[in-house]
DNA sequence: GTGTTTGTTATCAA
DNA sequence: CTTGATAACAAACA
C-alpha cells in the first residue's frame, strides 16, 4: 500500500531518472487504467519532455513541457508500481509477487512509457485500482484543492493547524487521520504507527485530545513519515520502488501487521480490530 | 465458497 | 452539515 513515504521515494528516484527525458511512445495494455480517451492519451504525451516530478499526498504527477503545459497524474492506489528500466542497469527480480520484474512488460503491466535511449517506465497494477490521467493546469489545481489537506512535512502543517483540524471533529482519531482532505498522505500503516508512537488509542474521539497529546501526535506523525522516507518506505506485500526494490521500513514497524506480537514498550500483545472500517493495530495497554 | 487485505468515491441513513 | 456504514472497484491469498 503506497502511502506518502513510498510515493515520495518513487518521486525522488523518478525525478533523477526522468527529468528532461522525452516520451517517445506510450502503450496501454489495460484501457481502463488511462482515464482519458485512448486516442488522446498517447498522442497528447508523445514528444513531450518531463519538466518536473511532483507529489501531493499519495498522488504523483509529472509536468510536461508547454504547448500548453499538461500534467500526467499517477495514483498507485493499492497495488500500483512504477518501474523504471534503463538499458544501463538491472532491475531487482523475483521479489515473490507473481510475474516477477525480470520480464517487462509482465502480467500486471497496465501501461508502458518509452523514452529515448531505450529507457522505459512501466505502470504495473495487480488490482487495477490505480490510474493515469492527463489534466491541464486549471483542473490539476481544482483536484488538489478539493481533495488534499495539508502536507505533513510542509510548513502548512503545524501543531496549531492540527489542533484546529481536531477540535471540532466528533470522529475517531483514526478516521480523521485517514481522511486525505484533512491531512494528505497517511494511510492505514502510518496512521497505526503514528498513533502508537503518540500513545493514543485509535478510537479516541479527535476532539477529546488534550493540547499535550496533540503536540505529541504532531511530532509522531512527522518523525514516522521522515523515518519511513529515509528507509525508502514499507513493503508489506506489493510495494517496490522504481528499481523493483522493497522498502526497509517494514522491519521498523511497531504495531502494523504485528497482531499478538509483544509491544516493544510494555511487552503486552498487540491487538487488532476494525476501526473506521480498517484493520487497526494497537497496544491496548500503552495507547490511551 | 468465505473472509480478509485497503485507497478512494459514491450512496444511503441517522 | 456531520458522521458512519456499506458497496463498488479488483485480485490474490489463507
Amino acid at each position: 500500500m503506497p502511502e506518502l513515504p513510498e510515493v515520495e521515494t518513487i518521486r525522488r528516484d523518478l525525478e533523477a531518472y526522468l527529468l528532461g527525458q522525452k516520451i517517445v511512445s506510450v502503450k496501454i495494455f489495460f484501457p481502463k487504467t488511462a482515464k482519458n480517451p485512448a486516442a488522446f492519451f498517447s498522442s497528447a504525451l508523445r514528444g513531450r519532455k518531463i519538466t518536473a516530478v511532483s507529489r501531493r499526498g499519495k498522488l504523483l504527477f509529472f509536468s510536461l513541457n508547454k504547448r500548453p503545459e499538461i500534467f500526467l497524474l499517477v495514483h498507485l492506489k493499492m497495488t500500483g508500481q512504477l518501474i523504471y528500466e534503463n538499458a544501463g542497469f538491472k532491475l531487482a527480480g523475483g521479489h515473490g509477487e507473481s510475474g516477477s520484474l525480470k520480464e517487462l512488460p509482465g502480467k500486471h503491466t497496465r501501461a508502458m512509457f518509452e523514452f529515448s535511449g531505450r529507457r522505459r517506465l512501466f505502470f504495473n497494477d495487480l488490482r487495477k485500482f490505480g490510474y493515469l490521467k492527463i489534466v491541464e493546469a486549471a483542473e490539476l489545481k481544482k483536484i488538489l484543492a478539493a481533495n488534499y489537506g495539508p502536507e505533513p512535512l510542509s510548513s502548512d502543517f503545524s501543531v496549531s493547524v492540527l489542533k484546529e483540524i481536531l477540535e471540532n471533529k466528533k470522529r475517531k482519531i483514526k478516521a480523521v487521520l485517514l481522511d486525505q482532505r484533512i491531512l494528505a498522505g497517511l494511510g492505514n500503516i502510518y496512521v497505526d504507527e503514528a498513533l502508537f508512537a503518540a500513545r493514543l488509542h485509535p478510537e479516541r474521539l479527535a476532539a477529546s485530545l488534550r493540547p499535550a497529546e496533540i503536540a505529541g501526535l504532531y511530532r509522531a506523525i512527522n518523525r514516522i513519515i521522515k523515518a519511513a522516507i529515509k528507509y525508502r518506505g514499507t513493503t508489506f506485500n506489493n510495494y517496490v520502488d522504481s528499481r523493483g526494490q522493497k522498502g526497509n521500513f517494514s522491519a521498523r514497524l511497531q504495531v502494523y501487521g504485528r497482531k499478538f506480537q509483544l509491544c516493544s514498550r510494555c511487552r503486552q500483545p498487540i491487538q487488532k480490530k476494525k476501526v473506521a472500517g480498517r484493520g487497526t493495530h494497537y497496544c491496548a495497554f500503552c495507547q490511551k
